[in-house]
DNA sequence: CTATAATATCGTAATATTGCAATATAACGA
DNA sequence: TCGTTATATTGCAATATTACGATATTATAG
C-alpha cells in the first residue's frame, strides 16, 4: 500500500494516468504556463518567479521532464527548457475522446 | 513539507493542478474510459471490472466527484454515475491555450 | 587555475496517497 | 422485520511526495 497499483490496468491508461500525474501540481502547471508565454526558454527565471527553493524547482523540472512534457538542451552554464507540445497533444486526444458516445445526462 | 504549496500560485494555477491530480491516478482514468463507453450509468460494475477492492473504488469515486469529474445520484440502492463533461472541458481549454505563442522549438 | 553562475543531487523531515479488511449505512424485497 | 445488495467510512500499514538546506557538478569568464 502506498504504492499504486499499476497491474491489471492497460499499458494506455497507466500512460496516461502518469502523465496527468505530472501535471498535478501547481509548480508544474505554472511552468508550463510560463513555458507557454515565453517567444524562447528558460532556466534561473523560474527560481525568480515560483515562490519555491531552486532545489525544489529543480524537482520538478525533472519531473516534467521524465514525463516527456518538457525538453531540456544546454546552454553554456544553463540549461534551455521548452514544452513538448507532441507529447502534450496526447492529453488532447484524451480529452477529444471523452466527448463521443456520450449521449446525454444520466443523473 | 510534504504538503504541496499553494500560497504563490494563482487560483487558475491551483485548480488546474487539483483536476489533473485527480485525473492521475490508473483506476481514476480507468474508471472515466469506462464512462465513456457506457450508454448510461454505472456502480458495482468497476468493481468487477477494476482490479481493486470495493472500498478502494468508493473512494477513487469520491476523488473524481470532490473534483467535479464525475456526478453521482441515488437510484435505489444503488448510485449511477456519469462523466461531467463540462468540467472536463477546463483541461480542454487549458491545453489548447498551450499552442498559441509558441513559435518552433527552442532545444 | 580560480571564482562565479547555473543546475543538479543528496539527505531528511513532514505530510499525503494508496489499498484494504472490517465495519457501518442505506434501500429494497420477501 | 430480516436478509440482501450496494456503497461509504474507518483505521491502519506501507509507500510516495514535497520542500529545502547543504553540497556537488559543470561551464564559462577572467
Amino acid at each position: 500500500m502506498g504504492t499504486t497499483k499499476s497491474e491489471g490496468f492497460s499499458e494506455e491508461v497507466n500512460e496516461l494516468a502518469s502523465l496527468f500525474k505530472a501535471m498535478g501540481h501547481p509548480a508544474r502547471i505554472a511552468i508550463i504556463q510560463f513555458l507557454r508565454t515565453q517567444e524562447k526558454c528558460i532556466c534561473t527565471d523560474l527560481v525568480n518567479e515560483l515562490p519555491l527553493a531552486q532545489p525544489t524547482i529543480s524537482q520538478h523540472l525533472k519531473e516534467l521532464k521524465n514525463a516527456g512534457i518538457i525538453q531540456g538542451s544546454v546552454s553554456g552554464t544553463s540549461i534551455c527548457y521548452c514544452l513538448n507540445l507532441e507529447r502534450l497533444s496526447e492529453i488532447e486526444s484524451f480529452m477529444a475522446s471523452l466527448k463521443y458516445d456520450q449521449n446525454s445526462t444520466c443523473c
